[in-house]
DNA sequence: CTGGGGAGGGGGCCC
DNA sequence: AGGGCCCCCTCCCCA
């Protein structure tokens, strides 16, 4: 007895849920594009993504070997075991990209299929790309080393299938089906989630222009020409409540569209589809979930507050604006231009504020003006990052982790973590000074202050362990030794998507999950969604109208420590 | 226009 | 590894 559409409809279930990014578990990066699928599936057809799923969720690939336009391509043959045939993706040129694809992620199935093709096709040409580079096993072991980790996979950041493969839902249903599962989310807080197109779409084409390649999430940041285009892949801005039309997937799909066309190299049409999986899902959200009744005020801030995001994520991806570095294989892939993958902002910088290195240098918003610029070079960990000279490049070669106080190359974070350790520690701590101890100061200051906020956070407990540069102690040596390492030349964990160097793993995955707009935590009242649990936390208060922190000199009462903190400043600040 | 408050986001760091 | 807290940045609203 044997159903005969069993597998069938199987697939056709897998490919609608991939489509939804229900149950999905893996992202895979393919330069500037995300996409979203099963490992299980992956596994099941190729060895080498098998391996590949085996210990990540996040996947780099070679973007040598395969693009994103192939990619999606790749994705939708391995869900629907058919190769769709567009005029342009018949093209011989497509179906050499597509065998070179093929062969480095070690689909037998597709590439005998695209050999086929390119026979019929009196092919014969050589590959484009780089056929003599090092096949794909020798290409798997690279990657191996260089693929990142477990990073929790966003749900709507997913390259969804082709219309054709999955069912093409109405553009309301769209939204909704690109909704995931309501545990993770993807997409911007609730105060942008009805702020419109964020004023950057304006110069989309409109409506997904037919025919046009879904894409993957455009994960880059390079200026576009043309000012205004703000909107990127991680913004999650656009589509807007009050006129849910506007957040249709064309929409601001083809704000990302738009905008990668004009910003990846190599004129690749891998416009992004999903960019507006963010938003949409966010206003869809809302619109299913129309909190019954936030606040007119809260609704009006929200509104008004659309064109936060774009800045936000416009300083978080900044990284790349510099030297459009690739988004791949765990660091920046070697660069085309030659130059720096990891280029120690700081330095760049002359030095900018350890925290705000990533972001705020080199914005032609002039956000950076703002706020800690007045620090003089006080970036407390001026050259804290791993440095991947200009000089050096040649001789690193796929060793983009190094060492700075040797000079030696390591392919991967976990290999320069270790080959940091046998250096005699001592080398490795900075000698602070000058500038650099401008956070001291603020401690002191913060300290100062948490004198009326609260107690100080090293109590008087025995902390046997202590730190030999700045003499703080701790419980247990795991925590002194995770300390030391904040003194340490190196930071060892980068972020896949942008480059940016942390010296906690945990940092870096919670940085991830920005990139990724992963906002688990939501609120019941009102639906607004956190990336941590602590602001969750924070948040409630504000329908708990609970302000538990209260100033001793004036009694002034706030929901938010911080806010307390910086209404202190303003009774101590001499103005 | 400005200053203060509220609140969302990110990174550092300790537990 | 994840949670929690602290700090900073930034934006928006409002008086």
């Amino acid at each position: 007895m044997e159903l005969p559409n069993h597998a069938k409809q199987l697939l056709l279930q897998l490919n609608q849920q991939r489509a939804k990014g229900f149950l999905c578990d893996v992202i895979i990066v393919v330069e500037n594009a995300l996409f979203r699928a099963h490992k299980n599936i992956l596994a099941a057809s190729s060895i080498y993504f098998k391996s590949l799923v085996l210990h990540d969720n996040l996947i780099n690939l070679d973007t040598e070997m395969v693009n994103p336009s192939v990619f999606r391509q790749v994705l939708d043959f391995i869900y629907t075991g058919k190769l769709l045939s567009s005029s342009e993706q018949s093209s011989e040129q497509n179906f050499s990209a597509l065998l070179t694809a093929a062969s480095y992620l070690q689909l037998h199935d597709l590439a005998a299929l695209c050999r086929k093709k390119l026979k019929r096709g009196g092919g014969g040409k050589p590959l484009p790309g780089k056929p003599s580079t090092p096949g794909p096993l020798s290409r798997l072991r690279l990657n191996n080393q260089r693929l990142a980790t477990s990073t929790p996979a966003g749900p709507k950041n997913h390259y969804p299938p082709t219309p054709s493969d999955a069912e093409q839902p109405q553009p309301d249903e769209g939204l909704r089906d690109k909704l995931s599962d309501d545990e993770m989310f993807v997409g911007s807080s609730g105060r942008n989630g009805n702020g419109g197109n964020g004023g950057s779409n304006g110069n989309l084409s409109s409506g997904g222009s037919a025919g046009e390649p879904d894409l993957g999430l455009d994960l880059s940041k390079k200026s576009p020409p043309s000012a205004g285009t703000a909107t990127d892949a991680l913004s999650p801005h656009s589509n807007s409540q009050e006129s849910p039309q506007s957040a249709s997937v064309s929409t601001t799909n083809s704000a990302s569209l738009d905008d990668s066309s004009t910003t990846l190299p190599g004129g690749d049409t891998c416009g992004s589809e999903t960019a507006e999986l963010n938003s949409s899902s966010k206003a869809s959200e809302e619109h299913h979930n129309q909190p019954d009744g936030p606040p007119a005020q809260k609704k009006s801030r929200q509104g008004a507050r659309k064109n936060e995001w774009p800045k936000k994520e416009a300083s978080g991806l900044k990284s790349e604006d510099h030297d459009n570095k690739p988004l791949v294989n765990g660091v920046a892939a070697a660069p085309k231009d030659g130059k720096a993958a990891f280029q120690c902002k700081d330095e760049e910088d002359g030095g900018e504020n350890g925290q705000d290195h990533t972001d705020e240098s080199g914005q032609s918003d002039g956000e950076s003006a703002g706020g800690r610029g007045g620090t003089g070079g006080g970036g407390h960990h001026s050259a804290n990052y791993v440095y991947r000279q200009e000089g050096f490049e040649p001789a690193f070669g796929d060793n983009l982790y190094v060492c700075i106080p040797c000079g030696k190359g390591f392919p991967s974070s976990e290999q320069l973590n270790a080959h940091v350790e046998t250096h005699n520690e001592d080398e490795l701590y900075i000698k602070e000074e000058g500038g650099t101890f401008v956070k001291e100061e603020d401690e002191e200051e913060a300290e100062d202050l948490s004198a009326t906020v609260g107690p100080s956070s090293f109590g008087s407990e025995a902390r046997p362990f202590k730190c030999t540069v700045c003499s703080k102690s701790y419980k247990d040596p795991a925590t002194l030794r995770q300390h030391e390492k904040s003194h340490w030349l190196t930071r060892p964990f980068p972020c896949n998507i942008c480059g940016k160097m942390f010296t906690q793993r945990g940092t870096m995955t919670r940085h991830m999950r920005s990139h990724l707009g992963l906002k688990p935590f939501a609120c019941e009242e009102c639906g607004m969604r956190f990336t941590r649990q602590y602001r969750l936390t924070e948040h409630m208060r504000v329908h708990s109208g609970e302000k538990p922190y209260e100033c001793q000199l004036c009694g002034g009462k706030f929901t938010q420590q911080r806010n307390l903190i910086s209404h202190l400043r303003m009774h101590t600040s001499p103005s």
